[in-house]
DNA sequence: CAAATAGTGTCTCTAAGACATTATTAG
DNA sequence: CTAATAATGTCTTAGAGACACTATTTG
């Protein structure tokens, strides 16, 4: 390291962050998947205080890296994720979260993530969270720190970024029907969409979807026509959008 | 302070960040505002190394203090606002920047704030930053650190922010006509608007603007009928929203 | 007066949504 | 066979954008 000039030493003290109150920084992941029908978050029991025992997302300290990789790696060690599987998963900024005393026992700003995931293996025990899992939205509750506010955040996001992104491609396998697309807006949404305009709408959109030739083996498991397999496409945005029926309340 | 169970002594020492490389926080304000009909963002010049004598974004450490709170008070600080003046001005948390590397002393996370502000007294020689001015988008250049991309990003979030929110009118005065709204958006998005349109369509979207019953004094200052005035309505989301032309290149 | 601008009217085309219809499959 | 569902068609209405037009004001 080169030595520093007085100027810079004065720079580096006014700097120093033991001249403030000490702040650690974390990245913490709000990862979302589709199993089973029902939307899941990826959550790790807390072994140690405070919060023993309690569901909280995955995250960790910022090592030498960048933000994102510092999430992916996260998400990766809680999930059991090789990096090529990485490449299937969406991964954005969230926002940053740093109240005094959203941590008890030091100030911590954590930036969050979100990630949007198909379907993946449960995580192995044994790997390095002892007990992460894939829970259903509707069963979460009083999650450690602010992760409550967090994930809340997170599912908004996801909800309104279905509206303009082809990012709903992100929770289906790489080939997929019309109708499992469906089922993902469906799912993130909590509401029912019609059946025929939302096929319509799809493929109406350019570079939303894209022909692979192939239909399914086998129709519905109570009937219907074989359906017809798609590939993402490679729009960024939806143009025109495919918007949320009855927003009238959130609008004022 | 309670003294800590040996599980909590243990907790500290994993979460202590001296074990760790240290880490700073700061703020850091995209503050944008409209003069002489062009987009403004305010700068500050760095009196010390590394960038010296170049210009930057206004920012600085986070102090006992929620994020938002530290984004506020260095654009107070800056600007020379007074608490009151903080209401007309619009803040939102941007993004966080934490690329190792980003600056050469330490390893700094940022959280960003974009700001949007109607017209603003010239910062105060003499306050905080000594050299505060609001500059011209076109002709900042080269900015220090990571700014010059926080800036784009900032812009980014403004442009596509006029088109489904009310935000456009927090660059304008209480009282405005739909001729300054439209400026607004012209300036932001930097292509003219079809006068006619942008009219009828500001009227029709619920909650946009609530008319005052007065109209402005004058008519332009090169002929024209007096403007009805408006102020802003109570709507938070603009529906429909006012999308921006010619987005072909950029959805792909 | 001419030029500029506020505000409105009209027309076309796209898209959203309600609903109907046809074809194909499972059981 | 019946029920379910993929995929398409039809109709109505809302909205975007192009363009025209009138009224009002400045210089």
């Amino acid at each position: 390291m080169p030595s520093k000039t007085p100027s810079e030493n004065d720079f580096l003290q006014s700097y120093d962050p033991r001249g403030f109150d000490p702040v650690a920084v974390t990245v913490d992941v709000v990862a979302l998947t589709i199993r089973d029908g029902r939307l899941h978050v990826l959550l790790v029991r807390r072994g140690e205080p405070p919060y023993i025992g309690q569901w909280a997302l995955p995250g960790g300290f910022v090592r030498n890296e960048d933000l994102e990789e510092a999430a992916a790696r996260e998400l990766a060690e809680e999930t059991g994720l090789v990096p090529g599987d990485l490449d299937r998963v969406h991964l954005e900024q969230l926002g940053s979260y740093g109240r005094p005393g959203r941590d008890p026992r030091m100030r911590v700003v954590t930036v969050a993530y979100l990630a949007f995931a198909p379907w993946l293996p449960d995580p192995k025990a044994g790997s390095d969270a002892a007990a992460a899992e894939w829970t259903p939205i509707a069963e979460t509750r009083q999650l450690a720190f602010d992760h409550d506010r967090i994930l809340d955040d997170g599912l908004e996001r996801a909800r309104s970024k279905l509206e303009y992104t082809p990012l709903a491609t992100r929770f289906v396998g790489d080939e997929f029907t019309i109708s499992d697309l469906r089922a993902v807006y469906e799912v993130v949404w909590g509401e029912q969409l019609h059946a025929g305009n939302f096929h319509r709408k799809v493929l109406s959109v350019p570079g939303f979807v894209e022909s692979t030739g192939a239909s399914t083996e086998r129709g519905g498991p109570r009937g219907g026509p074989r359906a017809r397999l798609y590939r993402r496409g490679d729009a960024r945005q939806l143009h025109p959008a495919l918007l949320r029926p009855s927003r009238e309340d959130e609008i004022r």
